[in-house]
DNA sequence: CGTGTCAAAATGCTTG
DNA sequence: CAAGCATTTTGACACG
């Protein structure tokens, strides 16, 4: 669907001479060593790729690409491109390096050497799925796996900061070779599954907290079953209060022992933080109705368009 | 090979 | 309006 409209927009057909993005200004000549052996390893599969024919499909609207390979229709031209500039056989590289301009900026200002990693070239980009992609006309969307050493790398800069600034994103993405896009989206889903388990940790405490006032109401049924059981009309008056939540201020109820009273005045009373609030902690805006689990959260209603 | 799961990416909405 | 979030789509991969 997105792909329809990205054809739609295809740039202009390539130009023999200078449309298509100089290697040097995508790549960067002199970058860093990281970038070097990208380019590398993207000649090398560029090469095996050199036979296939593919059409290609622009991909995304991340302003940040500026040096992004322009779609073009199979031709020497773009087979030259994918060579040059890195590009893979699905339109573009996920490794990818971001402009030269900001990238060696960024690297004079914040990374030391110390920080460029060995990134390799994203795994699962095979020569089988360019001619699958062949098959479909090249509506595919471009999705990498990033690899284990990306990976890693994020998870520690996610452990210290859960979002990022601008110069962050940039950091990352030039010591990864990524585009900012991908780490940017990469701290989405991170977050996105960190609440996941968040959340179901929460339902998981929930549901036994559920179970547990079960347990108990289970219980205190059986008491009420048997004080009336026993006819005593007196002390049935009392547990009633004690329900309503007026035990502390009766008299002592002969009929319960001192445990079922305590957990029916904990239970019913109130100054003080509710049970619910004691189980989370440290979480204060969390409470028994304000669970948002997917599963029990209502279905947004789009806005209005009229 | 079909299926399920995970995760990258796209899209649209909300919010500050 | 930009950033973040919720939701959805889809590619990669593992497994029986």
């Amino acid at each position: 669907m997105e792909l329809e409209l990205s054809l739609g927009d295809l740039p202009a057909p390539v130009k023999a001479n200078n449309t298509m993005p100089a290697p040097a200004t995508c790549q960067g000549e002199d970058h860093d060593d990281l970038a070097l052996g990208l380019r590398v390893m993207a000649t090398e599969r560029a090469d095996q790729d050199n036979q296939r024919t593919s059409i290609e499909t622009a991909e995304g609207e991340d302003s940040d690409e500026a040096c992004r390979e322009l779609p073009v229709r199979a031709s020497p031209l773009r087979q030259a491109s994918a060579q040059t500039a890195g590009a893979n056989s699905r339109g573009f590289d996920v490794n990818a390096p971001v402009p030269v301009d900001d990238r060696a900026l960024i690297a004079r200002s914040l990374s030391p050497p110390s920080m460029h990693m060995e990134v390799p070239v994203a795994q699962g980009v095979d020569e089988e799925a360019s001619e699958e992609e062949d098959n479909r006309g090249g509506r595919v969307r471009k999705k990498l796996r990033l690899s284990k050493e990306q990976s890693a790398f994020l998870e520690g800069s996610f452990k210290e900061h859960s979002t990022l600034t601008l110069e962050q994103k940039s950091r990352l993405a030039n010591q990864l070779s990524l585009r900012p896009r991908q780490v940017e989206v990469w701290f989405q889903n991170r977050r996105a599954r960190t609440k996941l388990k968040q959340t179901e940790a929460d339902c998981e405490q929930l549901k036994r907290c559920c179970d547990a006032l079960a347990r108990e109401n289970r219980k205190l049924q059986r008491e009420v079953a048997e004080l009336r059981a026993s006819r005593a009309p007196y002390p049935l008056y009392n547990l009633n209060h004690h329900l309503s939540g007026f035990s502390t201020a009766l008299p002592a109820c002969s009929s319960c022992d001192a445990t079922t009273r305590s957990t029916v005045s904990s239970v019913s009373s109130s100054p003080g933080p509710s049970p619910m609030s004691t189980l989370f902690p440290g979480r204060p805006h969390f409470g028994p109705f304000t669970v948002t689990h997917p599963v029990l959260r209502l279905r947004r209603q789009p806005s209005a368009t009229l």
